[in-house]
DNA sequence: GCTTAAAACTTTAAGCTTGAACTATTTCTT
DNA sequence: AAGAAATAGTTCAAGCTTAAAGTTTTAAGC
């Protein structure tokens, strides 16, 4: 029996295929930086993920900007600034004319802290991808870049 | 003040900049598909991925196998195997001459579920791929290949 | 054969994640 | 100004995830 493939189909299959391996490495990759950020910092993704976002805007983010920002619920980023405020890396600061919004910021214990990290995150994902050459970097990011068009929601 | 980066540098930078960039894509597909499968079927992806390793295996695996298979942890597996159970969609099954162990498969409704899952999966992805070409596909699927080969242990 | 080690699972504690429900506050309508 | 709608956050229930500890059973060493 002899089964005859369409064009689309074969296409959907390489699409498949494609996406599969993409999952399979980036999910290897996290389970890396996982690992390091425990042994060595104690630390989570998710918390690496908020700092770096708080890191680059000095006052700080109102919990919806944080939110919108990491592309997470609002109430999982409650309770990931909660464990931060109780380590000492964020602090909550009140915004004066709006009594429902709140401001998460780093404190400068979170600031070293972070800094201190995002070296060694760079490290270690270099590491990682020791096989990707500038070329590769590139063009994987340029067809990377125009990817996910049909999800709703884009922008940064 | 003029900052002089050596080759290593800006490959390095090159390199977080495409993980970042991977993440996000992966992560965006993710959640659509997470989407999709808890309103059209009421699953998740950790069940349908269960399911779809137990389907190439007409008998089974053992709860270790699949461990291994998804790259998760045993404990992980017990929980997800024993809300698929619940569900009618896997069985345990003793093995015979090792009363460690334990045996999952399909049941019939199970496999039943995935064929149907299987299908609108793949034209998700389809849908989801849309902007990648068949040469997109085998290109990036080529890089991704030998991607990450400093994370201990590799294999299929 | 007896003790030790290894293997296969499960359980547990802690954290992540989501969607939905809920509270408080602000803004919009009329 | 009163009521309705929108906005900002938190809380909750359920499920996913891991590492670590615990259980039961099998295999190895002596």
């Amino acid at each position: 029996m002899t089964t005859t493939s369409t064009k689309q189909e074969v296409l959907s299959k390489e699409r498949l295929r494609l996406w599969l391996r993409m999952l399979r490495v980036t999910r290897q990759v996290e389970a890396a930086l996982r690992e390091k950020l425990r042994v060595e910092f104690d630390s989570t993704l998710p918390r690496f993920d908020v700092m770096a976002a708080l890191y680059r805007d000095r006052d700080g983010l109102k919990m919806n900007e944080l939110s919108k920002r990491l592309r997470v619920s609002n109430g999982n980023v409650t309770g990931i600034v909660d464990r931060l405020a109780d380590d000492g890396l964020v602090e909550r600061i009140a915004i004066e004319g709006d009594r429902r919004a709140t401001r998460v910021r780093l404190t400068s214990a979170g600031r070293d802290a972070f800094t201190t990290m995002a070296v060694a995150h760079e490290g270690w994902v270099n590491a990682l991808l020791d096989d990707v050459t500038v070329e590769d970097a590139h063009h994987i990011g340029e067809l990377l870049h125009r990817l996910p068009a049909k999800t709703g929601e884009q922008a940064q």
